[in-house]
DNA sequence: TTGAAAGCGCTACCAG
DNA sequence: CTGGTAGCGCTTTCAA
């Protein structure tokens, strides 16, 4: 008996069949109780381990998922592939890390690995639909996609994600009430849906309280902490320069307070910042970053969840899940300077 | 022709062989023009995939690889992930994510993973060996499995790694170049070998200078955030606290930093404080941290560049591949106050 | 250059 | 409750 043992040669040595093994080492219910124990007795002492492709050809599954988010370094997406990983391992499936880079092609591939049995299931962190040149490629309708996080428009794949709207708009409410009324605004790769909405959710708050928008207070970003700092140095060079500013993530707030202290301005004593995102380690930044949190594992552990009971045939939610959120108001943010 | 195409179906809708078929879709070289393009048409206008599972079975490759890490949400994991990514997805690998939270019993299972089939290879950013009850479980020699970042006393795999003893002596040295003759360390969870190792160049360093390593000023850490701060205090609560700390991950050092600042410490002008890692943000963090920096993307890259040469049956290198490692001089270090 | 056919290792159907 | 057996979809001999 050279290499790793089959099912077979466990059958062989108890003198049963094949299909006894299987049945008995699948807790199928149907082996009867000397043979049972016999079965899983031979398994462990000859260290089996029965071969996943030839299960997975025969099952038709994977008992795996995808899950691609748009930059793998990126630690925004920690905390749900953390929630991603343990709902997943908890049901017995393994997680597959797609990377996309922003590359609408690798989009594809990364679907592709659906059709091709890579995987049973997808969870998509990123807010892109892969556009094939050709109509051939449908997606189905029942495809055990789920977007987590983002939005991806006209799509009818379950999402699960926050308010960003609401949230921005708790955001700058919060400004508006520690009396800010030059409030200006980092937005991010607009016109991505999500930055998209968190710009809404500033135009909001500062039309319902009556605050004008000069000319420039809206800067363009990406999310990146060195733009963080450049739009800010930008916001700086207006002929008015705002009080507060309004970061459509935690990551650019810190490139942005770096510049402000970098410039001399006190934060949050001269100028207040707000960001969004609560990343790790913006609590523990000084000062300690004032931002809108969301509960990114429990999202993470919502999306397959959902995506699990879809690979089992169910349908998806008919509506988006929206998970809430919390404004931590901690150090940047002050009332602004007399 | 309902549900997706198998390759019978092309050779079908053609009149050729699925032997064919095969050979034409793989490149193998082996299939006339003219035929080969009517297969490569067809295929795409069938929009045809083929099946994973029973093209692992049937070459016995997974074409996936196994990268576990202790705690999937940790930071410092990033850009090693970024780099195994890239590299893994360059030769056509995908990537399984592995998740052991510190528990033996996981890595015991992910050991499984390899030999069921799931992937071909492991890369282990993680610093145990599984230890099975029974001797039954005996790892092969030539196992494709690579150590990155971590080392594995006793165990014969390939590791890709910094020297963690060297890299700590050179960051005390940079403070007692400073000045500093009260120099403590905040460790990481000893007796883990990375801890170990950044001990001993901190106590190198002191021995090598001449400098006293009084009582207390060595304390055990786990490279938590609040555990950099706990520490931090109890190193002030000492009879005579130090000049300077050095801490063994740059995560306690943002907590000791902070705890230092509660103290009403400031950093560097009363305390020097210096880290290790140079995890992202730790540039853009106040003041900018002064810390070892060692090229993670680079080392995931590399251990996954052995990992496939060991895959496609090629010995491993012989001795551990060390890379290079940075100090990184930013603004927590300083001469200790007159 | 192509075709026929034999499995890879497993599960699940159909009998008994 | 158990055994025999037919494939899952692919690759790869061996022949032609």
């Amino acid at each position: 008996m050279s290499g790793r043992p089959r099912i077979k040669d466990i059958a062989e040595s108890l003198g049963v069949s094949p299909a006894t093994v299987s049945r008995a080492l699948s807790d199928s219910g149907l082996v009867a109780e000397p043979t049972l124990s016999r079965v899983r007795e031979a398994a462990r002492a000859m260290n089996y381990r029965p071969n996943v492709s030839a299960r997975n050809l025969r099952t038709r599954k994977a008992m795996a998922v995808l899950m691609v988010v748009r930059d793998i370094g990126n630690p925004f997406y920690l905390d749900v592939m953390k929630g991603v990983e343990a709902a997943a391992r908890a049901a017995g499936y393994a997680v597959l890390m797609g990377n996309t880079e922003n590359d609408p092609g690798r989009e594809t591939e990364y679907f592709d690995m659906l059709r091709d049995g890579h995987a049973d299931g997808m969870i998509l962190i990123t807010g892109k639909l892969p556009s094939r040149e050709d109509d051939l490629y449908e997606l189905p309708e029942n495809l055990p996609v789920v977007v987590a996080l983002e939005t991806i428009p006209g799509s009818h794949f379950p999402h699960v994600q926050i308010d960003n709207e609401a949230a921005a708009r708790e955001a700058v409410q919060h400004l508006i009430a520690l009396g800010h009324r030059r409030i200006a605004h980092v937005a991010g790769p607009l016109p991505e849906v999500m930055a998209t909405h968190r710009l809404n959710g500033y135009r909001n708050a500062m039309g319902a309280a009556g605050l004008p928008i000069p000319e420039g207070y809206e800067q363009r970003g990406d999310y990146l902490l060195h733009t963080g700092q450049k739009l800010c140095r930008a916001l700086f060079e207006l002929p008015v320069p705002p009080t507060a500013i309004f970061v459509a993530n935690d990551e650019m707030a810190f490139g942005a307070i770096h510049e402000l202290r970098r410039m001399g301005h006190s934060v949050p004593e001269e100028i207040s910042v707000i960001g969004f995102d609560d990343l790790y380690l913006s609590e523990a930044f000084f000062p300690p970053l004032t931002t809108v949190s969301q509960p990114r594992a429990e999202i993470g552990r919502q999306a397959m969840m959902i995506l699990l009971s879809m690979i089992s045939g169910k349908d998806g939610p008919s509506g988006p899940l929206v998970m809430p959120t919390t404004l931590k108001i901690r150090g940047t943010t002050a009332p602004p300077p007399v």
